[in-house]
RNA sequence: GUCGGGGUGGCGAAAUUGGCAAACGCACAGCACUUAAGAUGCUGCGCCGCAAGGCUUGCGGGUUCAAGUCCCGCCCCCGACACCA
């Protein structure tokens, strides 16, 4: 008999298989029952595959195979996820196209992938660079934008120094960028953004439908992030102040933008209307250079057209406004917009009439006057998000986030506007990984001049600018509960602000204990005058209720960042044009495909390369057909992997992204398999489109992925990850080529459990490599018999039963070893039927499929074992006689003797007694009584 | 800190959900085969003990005839989030 050569026996199959396009193709049609096994698609790097890679693609290639051979019609597709950052810095240093570059990665992948055997049907595979593709991607979008769920933003963002280009909050770990670990900054830039905000709600409820791992579930629940409170009013106080108004007016004599400026202001510059000049007015220059910063009109545009004097916002009160009107110069007036205005949180007030004489400034005035009665000028008011309403008594100070909107150009009217203004710009400087790293240490500035009112005790209130309040979360603003929250606490302690405990969890005993920490657990109010005694769980909605607040909900989940700054992405397929905004290209005109370019190198300013394009970028507005330019950002990688297990339901379809019948027959993916590091990326960037496909009625289902398994990390020799940095990575073709194909599959799944991280060690991989020379050896004997004995047939069967289950939960490492103990029993056996060396070749079918082809043919098989049916376990067979009656005394184990099935308990103990073992243990004493468990032990109580 | 997952021989790990702890494999030791080495096969292999037997699933308690498994308290490791009000 030859000796096994996996060299030899892997070639010849992978030549037969590829010759059998049938073999693993999964159908659109036929009666069999559908499963759709999927992998997350790879992206094909120019490193090519390593083992940690090759362990989930071996173990949906085991679980697709057994389906098959269930009878199942099995999509079992790959594809390749190829835009994204490696391809186009290996482009910019070598100069060559990414499209290049991707395609001799893929043809390397492939033949790795063949290499090991996997059983994917490849007439559906898909690459997301390819423009059949990225049309649909870019279609979505389009959807999306259409639906309002697109906007536009120039927006302070994560923005990575090294890959020149913004990031998703998802994309950013510690700090730092995902990909390549660069500290990441913020930076202000013009961004598309998907609201995927919105569907917060939905894609935290769904979570608790799906089959998938706890851990991924909480992490998701996590990031989304929901917490019910309540927001609460605090009116503001002011001290005595002057307010001015700046008013910017066309040539049209239009007000644009107007702003209030606030400052303690010196009796000089309470002038009688009209009389300020240009030359001699300070306050003019100081307006003018306000503007010019905060604007982006220039300080050259303006002209200053008048004062229209100071006034008593409200009788009784010392607040002064002085209102200064600027003018445009000829010709400017396009470049200030309304809408910009807005942005800047800036009021905009309706046109003026043409002639703009005293009248018309008396005109105005009387408006401005009236936003300020109605309080939309000055803000009286400031919001707070709170989830212990229960607590607003003991609340006793106010802290604004440093990026709270008030704080810009000082709405609130404080007195220290240089001292908060330095501290803002020094919160708004620091990294996230400083904001997070430095010891945590409190810091902040008092608002001098303003106070905010609690609406409970109506005391008036200190108020903070402090970065412990994150601007994004909430309103950006809290009331401060020193007694019952650890970080208040602190921040108390440190600026000598009061403790004012209003929850006790001893109550009624009235002694509340001197805080050493926050008190931040439930229990009954003191101090909270008519709400005294009240359950905390209680008072929470009672005293949101009495101050006039409103239940509400605030989720931790941000927008998500859809701009890239790169080339190698899908072109955000939209036009900007001058006079029509941004025009969604027409659906006809996708996919808006990449230009060519010299340099595909990062400009960093911002811009993308594709930016640099002139004849690209120029192009005509699909709607007004005046000259328009193209967007110049592309998607990020995570836009082609959020729906490409749709498309291989339909590859080729050109009008649609998947025929509606195919989705339905094969969606939702019933095994899904890939890295648990997409948790919070992939996996809810896919949840949120499959949800916005699903509401514009293009799939059937709520959810993608109906069940979701994580391979656990296969770590390097070292126990490190496997990195190319650390010289640790193992690459299957070494292994295919020293070992077998075969033998690398069944060792990874040999190795442990299919969820656990595992370090490679190759020492251990000769335990597979012998039990497959061994099955080799064994089924391969020519002398055969009919059947075994029954003894044998037992185990058989409870084998097959076994590896059945074992597949069916992912329990490679212990279905491997069932077979090896039956190997072990067959080595026993002096002869072999063919019967039985069939069922094993089957069993061994999908973790060894080159080996159990080879030995499936000479039993006497023409055709595939891949196609073959699985065997069956008789549970009659299965069915013992007898079984191992456990004896114990006292719950110890004295004694094992065969009893026949459904031995009676008399009968039982009968045996236990007559025991040589047992009676040692017994002997002389009184037998109490005796526990028995059907068919398995008995347990005699002595004293 | 919060959430999630863990802690079992020299190592990777099993244990039908409360019923013989350590299956299967690696490593190791002995034996057989061999001139020899390797490969292969057989035997042994948690700890203490010559043995009878005793002890053993991170630690401490508890429930039970019986606990790796259930309950309470604690320690440690891994992962995620992290000043989210």
């Amino acid at each position: 008999m030859a000796r096994y050569d996996h060299n030899t026996i892997e070639k010849r199959w992978r030549n037969a298989w590829a010759k059998n396009k049938k073999l693993y193709a999964a159908p659109d049609t036929g009666k069999k029952p559908r499963a759709y096994v999927l992998d997350m698609f790879p992206y094909p790097s120019g490193e090519g595959l390593h083992v940690g890679h090759t362990v989930g693609e071996t173990a949906t290639d085991i679980y697709s195979r057994f389906l098959r051979m269930n009878g199942y019609n099995v999509l079992h597709p790959m594809g390749w996820d190829a835009f994204g950052l490696p391809a186009e810095n290996y482009a910019i240093k070598h100069k060559v196209h990414p499209a290049k570059v991707v395609k001799k990665n893929v043809a390397n992948f492939r033949k790795q992938m063949d290499a090991i055997g996997f059983s994917y049907d490849w007439s559906r595979e898909i690459n997301t660079t390819d423009p059949g593709y990225y049309k649909w991607t870019q279609w979505i979008f389009l959807q999306m934008f259409k639906r309002g769920l697109a906007y536009e933003a120039e927006a302070p963002i994560n923005f990575c120094p090294s890959c020149k280009t913004g990031l998703a909050n998802e994309e950013v770990v510690d700090g730092k960028c995902e990909r390549c670990g660069t500290q990441v900054i913020r930076k202000k830039i013009r961004q598309w953004i998907l609201k995927i905000t919105q569907y917060a709600e939905r894609l935290l409820h769904d979570v608790d439908a799906l089959d998938w791992p706890e851990r991924i579930k909480a992490m998701q629940r996590n990031w989304i992030g929901k917490s019910e409170g309540a927001q609460v009013d605090f009116k503001l106080h002011h001290e005595r102040q002057t307010h001015t108004v700046f008013a910017i007016v066309n040539e049209k004599g239009e007000v644009l933008i107007e702003k209030r400026k606030s400052g303690r202001f010196e009796g000089k510059w309470l002038f009688p209307a009209g009389k300020i000049e240009e030359d001699d007015s300070n306050m003019v220059r100081a307006a003018l250079r306000e503007i010019g910063e905060e604007t982006s009109l220039r300080q050259e545009d303006l002209e200053y057209r008048g004062f229209l004097g100071h006034f008593h916002s409200r009788p009784g009160e010392k607040e002064n406004m002085l209102l200064l009107v600027f003018g445009l110069k000829n010709g400017k007036a396009s470049r200030v917009q309304p809408k910009t205005a807005a942005e800047l949180r800036w009021q905009s007030v309706r046109a003026l009439p043409e002639d703009h004489g005293d009248e018309v400034f008396a005109e105005m005035f009387a408006r401005v006057k009236n936003h300020v009665s109605t309080g939309h000028i000055f803000s009286s008011l400031i919001s707070v998000f709170t989830t212990r309403a229960d607590t607003l008594f003991g609340a006793t100070y106010v802290v604004l986030a440093p990026e709270h909107p008030l704080l810009e150009g000082n709405t609130l009217g404080i007195e220290n506007v240089q001292e908060v203004r330095e501290y803002v710009q020094q919160a708004k400087n620091k990294s996230e990984i400083e904001r997070t790293s430095e010891a945590r240490e409190k810091t902040g500035v008092r608002l001098k001049g303003v106070q905010a009112v609690n609406p409970a005790t109506k005391e008036k209130l200190p108020m903070f600018v402090a970065d412990y309040v994150l601007g994004g979360y909430g309103t950006g603003a809290i009331m401060a509960v020193p007694a019952h929250d650890q970080r208040d606490f602190e921040f108390a302690q440190k600026f000598g602000l009061p403790v004012k405990m209003v929850v006790c969890p001893n109550y009624p005993e009235p002694i509340c204990p001197i805080l050493e920490k926050a008190y931040e657990g439930a229990g009954h109010l003191v101090g909270s005058g008519t709400f005294d005694g009240m359950e905390s769980e209680k008072a929470k909605t009672a005293i949101t209720k009495s101050v006039g607040g409103t239940t509400t909900v605030k989720y931790k989940l941000r927008d998500w960042i859809f701009s890239r700054q790169r080339y190698w992405g899908e072109p955000i397929p939209l036009v900007k044009c001058p006079r029509c905004g941004v025009v969604p290209v027409p659906e006809k005109d996708l996919p808006v495909k990449l230009p060519t370019v010299a340099s595909y190198e990062p400009t960093g300013t911002g811009e993308s390369p594709l930016a640099a394009i002139e004849k690209w970028v120029r192009t005509k507005c699909p709607k007004c057909k005046g000259p328009a330019k193209r967007e110049t950002n592309t998607m990020p990688q995570w836009a082609g992997s959020c729906w490409y297990y749709l498309r291989y339901l339909d590859p080729k379809n050109k009008k649609k992204l998947a025929d509606a019948k195919k989705e339905k027959q094969w969606m939702p993916v019933g095994m899904y398999v890939g890295g648990a590091e997409h948790a919070v990326l992939h996996l809810l960037y896919a949840r949120f489109w499959h949800k916005f496909l699903y509401d514009i009625g293009v799939v059937s289902t709520k959810e993608p992925f109906q069940k979701l398994l994580n391979q656990g990390l296969i770590l390097g020799p070292d126990g490190q990850k496997m990195s190319k940095s650390r010289g640790n990575v193992i690459n299957p073709d070494d292994i295919v080529s020293a070992y077998g194909a075969d033998v690398l599959r069944m060792y990874e799944m040999f190795m442990g459990p299919f969820e656990d991280n595992k370090a490679w060690d190759i020492k251990s991989i000769i335990g597979i490599r012998r039990f497959v020379e061994r099955a080799y050896r064994i089924i391969s004997k020519p002398a055969s018999l009919k059947k075994e004995n029954s003894e044998f047939e037992r185990l058989l069967h409870k084998t097959i039963k076994k590896v059945t289950e074992d597949i069916e939960q992912f329990h490679f490492n212990t279905a491997i070893s069932a077979m090896m103990v039956l190997l072990n029993e067959m080595e026993k056996q002096n002869q072999l039927s063919v019967a039985s060396r069939e069922s094993f070749v089957k069993l061994l079918a999908p973790f060894a499929p080159f080996l159990a082809e080879e030995l499936w043919r000479p039993l006497g098989n023409k055709k595939s074992v891949h196609g073959e049916a699985w065997p069956k376990h008789d549970p009659k067979l299965i069915a013992e006689e007898e079984f191992d009656l456990v004896i114990q005394v006292n719950g110890r184990v004295r004694d094992v003797v065969k009893a026949h099935k459904g031995i009676s308990e008399q009968n039982a103990r009968m045996a236990a007694l007559q025991s040589e073992k047992v009676k040692k243990f017994t002997e002389g004493k009184e037998i109490k009584k005796a526990i028995f468990v059907k068919d398995r032990l008995i347990n005699v109580i002595v004293i």
